[in-house]
DNA sequence: TTGTCAATTGTCAGTGACTGTCACTAGCCT
DNA sequence: AGGCTAGTGACAGTCACTGACAATTGACAA
């Protein structure tokens, strides 16, 4: 268990300088401007060799993102039954932005992430795998979230509806935070706090009166 | 205003014959399994044609998406303002639907577009751009929404929360249909039409009891 | 009608992502 | 020590896409 021997560590170690090469050059470069050529030879690697630990040159994009999301589901799983999908996936949600520092820090520094979260977002071919990838993630959540409930997905639609409008909100909230100017974890959980609060009101038809002021 | 040229008609044929032989290609072989140079070669043009045509292979397969989002977007422009804004895009994808037949059908049979639309949905590459050209479109119809509402969506978070939640539910209600048996436009209408209706109840924290069955 | 202009197209060469193959090297295990 | 095998590099090939230039062909005026 303790023991991973060289072979593994050699390998871990050279895909984790791929990925912190490759998120380094992205975010400085730009990701369309950096070659995969480019990644491989600052690592020392041939091309091919970079095919085999990644399929894609998008994939290597989205390696801090696939830690985040575990640890939102892994948040979601931890939830109490008593508390209902909204407020499950809401409490997650804020409970792993708290532990994201911690996940990534092992790899690059958590900065170095939310600059990759940020080319992600302004770069139109990682925006389509993005929400292509969380698209999957919220067949997943739908799932979790209707075996909490003692549903099944295929027979009753309302987890997945449920989770389709949660996890739009969520994006809208992903993108108002790349477009402001407070660029730290504290504004995006914020954010997170302030647009689902507002999920519920928006559904209803009288916003000019009353109205949930920004 | 009714003489388009010899030029103009002559590219507008190319652009269709391209169009039709692509998606009729694509829908029987698959989309990765179809080159670019096959495209234009059935079409006899060469491959830089085509790409003077199509930015891009995807851009062939949204040509018909294309069309019945401008559909949608006209039909919402043309909902009475006292309606609110979820019953003004409700109405307007319900009304989409049923123009969709007369917009399409000068360019391919119906039943090609349908098709077309479960291709998208179960290609990888494809279904990733379908998303984030829906972002796109988020962004229009949030625009169009604050307009109606007389709100300004940089200061006012809940037209985009809002179409954020309706848009995740109405590809929720596009990915049930293509998994379902009855792959009519009347099947996919229906099932607008009720998964819209679980919308409000489903951000409610008590589903067990009452539950809006199926 | 004819000649000129400008739009459209084909050809060619090149880039970059990705894949299959095969020989080779280096940890691992007995 | 020596065989086994995972991991790697080198090479060739496919496919989407682009820039440059030359050839073609409608459009339109003289």
């Amino acid at each position: 268990m303790s023991a991973p021997g060289l072979r593994e560590r050699k390998k871990q170690r050279t895909r984790d300088a791929l990925i912190k090469v490759a998120l380094e050059l992205f975010t400085t470069q730009g990701y369309e401007r950096t070659t995969v050529d480019e990644i491989a030879e600052a690592v020392e690697v041939s091309q091919r060799t970079f095919f085999r630990y990644f399929a894609s040159k998008e994939e290597v994009a989205f390696a801090l993102q696939r830690i985040v999301e575990e640890e939102f589901v892994r948040a979601l799983a931890a939830r109490p039954p008593e508390e209902g999908p909204f407020d499950a996936m809401r409490n997650a949600v804020l409970a792993s932005w708290d532990g994201v520092g911690d996940a990534i820090h092992e790899v690059v520094p958590v900065e170095l992430y939310l600059r990759n979260f940020l080319m992600i977002e302004s770069t139109p071919a990682l925006l389509a795998a993005h929400l292509r990838r969380s698209s999957e993630m919220e067949e997943t959540v739908a799932r979790l979230v209707a075996r909490r409930e003692g549903l099944d997905v295929d027979a009753d639609p309302r987890p997945r509806i449920a989770v389709a409008a949660f996890c739009g909100v969520m994006r809208v909230t992903g993108q108002m935070w790349g477009k402001g100017t407070d660029r730290t974890l504290e504004a995006i959980r914020a954010l997170t706090e302030r647009y689902l609060d507002h999920l519920g009101p928006a559904l209803s038809l009288h916003w000019r009166e009353p109205g949930t002021r920004d």
